[in-house]
RNA sequence: CGGGGCGUGGCGCAGCCUGGUAGCGCACCUGCCUUGGGCGCAGGGGGUCGGAGGUUCGAAUCCUCUCGCCCCGACCA
C-alpha cells in the first residue's frame, strides 16, 4: 500500500482532548478522530488494526465450534421489558423512539434478542448445545466516557450466547470459552491475566475476567505470589488476616472532634493510625438502610455488599438519610447508639478490635476505647473489603501482589435469569420441557486495540505486536528524487506483498526524518530504510521497531529475511496457547 | 449528577484581567533550495473568536443564558 494514497493524518501536537497514552496515539497517529462524546471515527490505519483483532476472535470462535450471526443494533423494547430490563438498565440504555413513537433501544448488550431467537427457532435438546456470537456496534451512555476507546459510548464487542440443556453442559462450554479467550489474547500479543470476577449487573453466578495488564488500567486485580489464583480485587477472597495487634481493651470515652470528618482527617487530629478505625458507610438497599463498617485503612468492596445481602444493587445513602438514621451530620457515624432498626454489618477484619476510634453519631464526636465485642455485639460479619497488596491469598500461604488491569473480555455463566424471564425452553430426550441453561461471552474490540497500545508503546509512538499491526513493514526510500532508491522501494514493495506480507510504502515526498517520525508513531513493527549508502553495497537496512538498531541486509535477501520474521512473529503468539485452564 | 477547567484557522496556543481594525508556532498552497530523524528562503490562502441575548459609540474581551469538550468523584460488559 503506498502511503500518499492513504488517509493518514499524523499529528504533531497532542490534541488537548487527550489524557492516556493510547488515546493520544491514536489520534497522533491518525488511526482515529473523536466525532462526539465517546464517540469515534475509525480512519483507515485503525480499521486495519480493527479487522486484524476481528479476524483473530473469528478464527478462534468459530474454532471452538460457536457460529456467527449478527442481531439487529436497534431492539425494540418490549423484549426488554419481558426481561424487566427496560426499566432496570437505567439512564445507561439509550432509548429512542421511531417515527410511530414506539420506543426501542440502541442495544448495549443482546440477551434479550438472542434469547428471543432461539426461543423461537430451537425446539428439541438436540440441537444443542449451541454458542452464538456476533461482533457488532454497541451503545452505552455511560456516565463518564473516557479515555478515547478505553470507555468510549459506542463500541464494539463481540458477544457470544450459549445455550445448554443442563449446568454440566454449559460449565463444559464455560472452560471451552475460557480456553478460546485465552488462544484468542495470546494471538494478540497481549500480556493478560484470566481473573475471578464479579458478576455485575448482567447477573449469574460465575465468571472470569480477562485483565490486560497495564498501569492505566481502570481495575485493580490481585494475583497469589504462590499460587494461581488471581482476582479482581472487588471480588477476591481474603485468607485469615494478620490481626491488628491485641491492645488491651479501654473504656470507651467521647473526644470532640470538631470539623473532622475523613478517617484521614481524625486520624490526623488523633494521632492514632487508620487501623485503629472503624469507618462506618450508610447504604440503601432495597428498601432498607444498612449500616456497614470496615476498618479505617480498608476499602468497602461494594460487589462484595451486594452478594452479603444478596440484593442486586446497593446505593450510598445520601446525606439526609444520613442524618435521619445516625441524627448527625455525614463523618460522625457509628455503630454505637443508633437510633432507628438498621441492620448492622461489619468486615472480618474488624471482628475483635479493641482500643478503636468511631463515630458517635453527634456533631463534632467521635469515640475512642471501642471494642468491637463489647460496644457492638450485634453485628453480622460478612467478607466486605476489596483485597489489596499483601493480604493472604484464601487458597494457599501466599500473599497478594496488587496490579492494575485493562478488562477486555469477561466470560459468565448466567444460568436460567434470560432464558426464564423469556420463556426459552427445549423438550428433553423424555419430552420433558426445559428451560435453556445460559452461558455469555463478550469481549471488547475496540477497548482490546487501546489496550494493546497502553501496553505497547514508547516515547516515539506505538510498538505494534505482530498480530494486531495495521501493517508488518514500513518501507522508507530516503530520497524520492534519488531513482534507484524508488525503484528498489517499489520492487520491495511488489515482492513482499506477493509474499503474503503487509506492506506501506512510504512514497510520499517528504524528508526522511519526517518519515521517520512518522512510521515511529504508527509503529509497524518491521521498518525497512531504503538509503544511499547500504544501497551502494547493494543493501537495504533493516529494523525492529522495538529495538534501536538496524541491521543491513542484502537487497536480494531482505525479502525472505522479512517474510521469515513475520511469519514467526505470527506464529509465537500461537504457540504459547496450550496452558492449562486456570 | 456533584466539583473543577477549557472552547480563538486543521493541530497546539497567546490575546480577555484593564473593551478600540484578530495574532504566533506547526500544518496547508506556489516557487526556489534541500534530502539519513519533524530542513532553509520568499510569497500566499484560510478564523461567524462555540451559540443566543444583553451592556456599550464600539465586545474575542464585560454581563446573562445556552451548547460542546476535558479532568476528579459517584457509576460501569
Amino acid at each position: 500500500m503506498r502511503q500518499s494514497a492513504m488517509l493518514i493524518p499524523t499529528l504533531r501536537d497532542v490534541p488537548a482532548e487527550a489524557e492516556i497514552v493510547s488515546h493520544k496515539l491514536m489520534l497522533r497517529a491518525g488511526m482515529i478522530r473523536q466525532v462526539a462524546r465517546g464517540i469515534y471515527d475509525f480512519l483507515p490505519l485503525g480499521v486495519r488494526v480493527l479487522r486484524k483483532v476481528e479476524r483473530i476472535i473469528r478464527e478462534e470462535m468459530d474454532r471452538a465450534g460457536a457460529q456467527e450471526v449478527l442481531l439487529p443494533a436497534v431492539c425494540p423494547a418490549e423484549l426488554w421489558q419481558e426481561s424487566g430490563r427496560w426499566e432496570k438498565y437505567g439512564k445507561e440504555l439509550l432509548r429512542i423512539k421511531d417515527r410511530n413513537d414506539r420506543d426501542f433501544c440502541f442495544g448495549p448488550t443482546h440477551e434479550e434478542v438472542i434469547t428471543d431467537l432461539v426461543r423461537r427457532d430451537v425446539r428439541s435438546y438436540r440441537e444443542l448445545p449451541m454458542n452464538l456470537y456476533q461482533i457488532q456496534t454497541k451503545f452505552r451512555d455511560e456516565v463518564r466516557p473516557r479515555f478515547g476507546l478505553m470507555r468510549g459510548r459506542e463500541f464494539i464487542m463481540k458477544d457470544a450466547y450459549s445455550f445448554h440443556v443442563d449446568r454440566a453442559d454449559c460449565d463444559r462450554e464455560y472452560d471451552e470459552m475460557f480456553r478460546t479467550y485465552r488462544r484468542i489474547f495470546d494471538r494478540c500479543g497481549l500480556a493478560y491475566r484470566p481473573v475471578e470476577a464479579d458478576t455485575g449487573a448482567i447477573g449469574g453466578s460465575r465468571s472470569h475476567e480477562f485483565q490486560v495488564l497495564a498501569e492505566s488500567g481502570e481495575d485493580a486485580i490481585v494475583s497469589c505470589e504462590k499460587c494461581e489464583y488471581a482476582a479482581n480485587v472487588e471480588k477476591a477472597g481474603i485468607g485469615a488476616g494478620d490481626p491488628v495487634a491485641a491492645v488491651e481493651p479501654t473504656p470507651l470515652v467521647e473526644v470532640a472532634t470538631p470539623g473532622q470528618r475523613t478517617i484521614e482527617e481524625v486520624s490526623a487530629f488523633m494521632k492514632m493510625k487508620p487501623h485503629r478505625f472503624v469507618k462506618t458507610l450508610l447504604y440503601v438497599a432495597g428498601d432498607g438502610v444498612v449500616m456497614v463498617l470496615v476498618r479505617g485503612d480498608h476499602v468497602l468492596s461494594e460487589a462484595k455488599l451486594k452478594d452479603a445481602l444478596g440484593t442486586p444493587a446497593v446505593e450510598l445513602a445520601s446525606e439526609s438519610t444520613v442524618e435521619a438514621v445516625t441524627g448527625a451530620p455525614v463523618g460522625f457515624a457509628g455503630p454505637i447508639g443508633v437510633k432507628g432498626e438498621v441492620r448492622l454489618l461489619a468486615d472480618h477484619a474488624l471482628a475483635g478490635i479493641t482500643a478503636a476510634v468511631s463515630g458517635a453519631n453527634k456533631a463534632d464526636t467521635h469515640f475512642k476505647g471501642v471494642s468491637a465485642a463489647r460496644d457492638f455485639p450485634h453485628v453480622e460479619y460478612a467478607d466486605l473489603r476489596a483485597a489489596g497488596a499483601g493480604d493472604r491469598c484464601p487458597r494457599c500461604d501466599g500473599r497478594f501482589t496488587l496490579q492494575r488491569g485493562i478488562e477486555v473480555g469477561q466470560v459468565f455463566y448466567l444460568g436460567t435469569k434470560y432464558s426464564e424471564a423469556l420463556r426459552a425452553t427445549v423438550l428433553d430426550a423424555e419430552g420433558r420441557e426445559r428451560v435453556l441453561e445460559m452461558g455469555c461471552y463478550g469481549i471488547g474490540v475496540t477497548r482490546t486495540i487501546a489496550a494493546a497500545i497502553e501496553q505497547n508503546h514508547d516515547d516515539a509512538g506505538i510498538v505494534w505486536p505482530m498480530p494486531l499491526a495495521p501493517f508488518h513493514v514500513v518501507i522508507v526510500p530516503v530520497n524520492l528524487a534519488d531513482e534507484r532508491l524508488r525503484t528498489t522501494a517499489e520492487r520491495l514493495h511488489d515482492e513482499l506483498t506477493a509474499r503474503g506480507v503487509e506492506v506501506l510504502l512510504d512514497d510520499r515526498d517528504e524528508r526522511p526524518g519526517v518519515k521517520f517520525k512518522d512510521a515511529d508513531l504508527i509503529g509497524c513493527p518491521l521498518r525497512i530504510t531504503v538509503g544511499p549508502r547500504a544501497l551502494e553495497r547493494g543493501a537495504v537496512e533493516l529494523k525492529r521497531r522495538r529495538e534501536k538498531e538496524s541491521t543491513e541486509v542484502a537487497a536480494a535477501e531482505v525479502v525472505e529475511r522479512v517474510a521469515a520474521m513475520v511469519a514467526a512473529d505470527l506464529a509465537a503468539g500461537v504457540r504459547s496457547r496450550d496452558l492449562d485452564v486456570r
